[in-house]
DNA sequence: ATATATTTTTAGACAAGACTAAACTTTAAT
DNA sequence: ATTAAAGTTTAGTCTTGTCTAAAAATATAT
């Protein structure tokens, strides 16, 4: 199969692509503390085994071939999740280093009677959709901080601008994806909110908050 | 921690140790598939970072740093497996490629939970016993094929004599440590034995008989 | 005891994946 | 439109773990 390396550049991707055209080869490095041009190397590898298509200088998409590597990561880890917090008593917050090994595990048979185990979990513990064996799964729609309801929560999923000086305003706040975030207040004057993460409550301009898309728990 | 790889190499030279004073180099590729060379380079390593004694042309024995080290590394083996067959509904012939991959996942509350789930299981699905938290395990006693009765069985866990030749003779017939013999008849007249693998009958004279040592199943 | 065979080590090469520094493209700003 | 800044790629190096071929050490056999 795919190298662990190759599999963590692939999941990478899949996550940075969501809508736009093209994932550019510093996001990549950025979201994988790795440098620009270990991600170009890694890059062209990729397109040779028709996993992406790589432009130079122009950025990169997963190949349909690629999508399909993705999501079974996805599915693995998150099922692996989904088994940590039912069956080994982990918490929501303590899953995610773990999964990150076990979701590397080569085995198909393993990773299916695993979702037999959990009676075919649809979610995981953070509220993100599990992909069937097929790669199916039900895309949760994501809403700008400033369109919620006053209490709601969800997980940061995306971002709109993707400016360097907006991504180091969510680094210095530590704010990143998967976040955990709550409206909880809306300031009707200039559209400002108050939010809060697990580790602090922020107040940010309406600029931030319809920048900032979250994945809303049911 | 360590890579996967020298952790492979500490569970081979625990396993080959078992009695002898020192392993060889040898002895250390042709368990791992791996050339002499590579196992030299390897030894070093291990010998810098106080893992193993290496004495040069003599062979290598497992620092106490080491043994705890395999210790460890088995404990997850084994009990990734009971895992495998009681939860996911795997056969005891499908779980070792399996568990020699989640043997290197690094996470001291999965395994220690794991135990819990599985509610401290004493012996793999081979009959092997699991070490516990703190690397204890029963020994298992081990007996020469000439010495078992009629009908009895057990798994390989060591050879007496360790000539290339008795070697060889054990690889031409597909019995390696591991594999599950059982003795069917015992020929009083000149001791030679009948014993059955997973793979065939074999016919086996007194000397042999007295070579092998089994791990008798409870 | 000496020659031969076997085992082990050394030396040098390679692949994967990462890095730094320098060169090259593209984008942004005047 | 030209220049400056930012982003990307290339070239060369490094580490880990592997290999082959040759050299050295040990074991075996006459």
């Amino acid at each position: 199969m795919h190298s662990v390396s190759e599999e963590n550049y692939i999941k990478t991707i899949y996550h940075l692509q969501d809508g736009k055209n093209l994932v550019s080869t510093n996001d990549i490095a950025g979201r994988m503390k790795t440098k620009a041009s270990s991600v170009t190397d890694m890059l062209k590898k990729l397109a040779d085994k028709n996993l992406a298509e790589y432009i130079p200088y122009k950025g990169t998409r997963l190949t349909q071939n690629g999508i399909n590597c993705a999501t079974q990561i996805i599915r693995k880890h998150r099922l692996w999740e989904v088994f940590l917090v039912e069956k080994l008593d982990f918490s929501w917050d303590e899953v995610h280093e773990v999964a990150e090994q076990l979701e590397h595990i080569q085995s198909r048979k393993l990773i299916d009677e695993l979702d037999k185990l959990l009676d075919y979990p649809k979610y995981d513990p953070h509220g993100d959709p599990i992909p069937d064996a097929q790669g199916n799964y039900e895309k949760t729609a994501k809403t700008a901080i400033s369109k919620l309801q006053k209490g709601q929560s969800g997980v940061l999923a995306g971002v709109h601008d993707t400016s360097t000086r907006f991504l180091q305003y969510l680094d210095k706040h530590q704010i990143e994806l998967g976040t955990q975030i709550q409206l909880i207040d809306l300031e009707a004057f200039d559209g400002s909110c108050l939010i809060k993460t697990d580790l602090k409550e922020l107040h940010i301009s309406k600029t931030i908050a319809d920048n900032l898309y979250l994945k809303i728990f049911k």
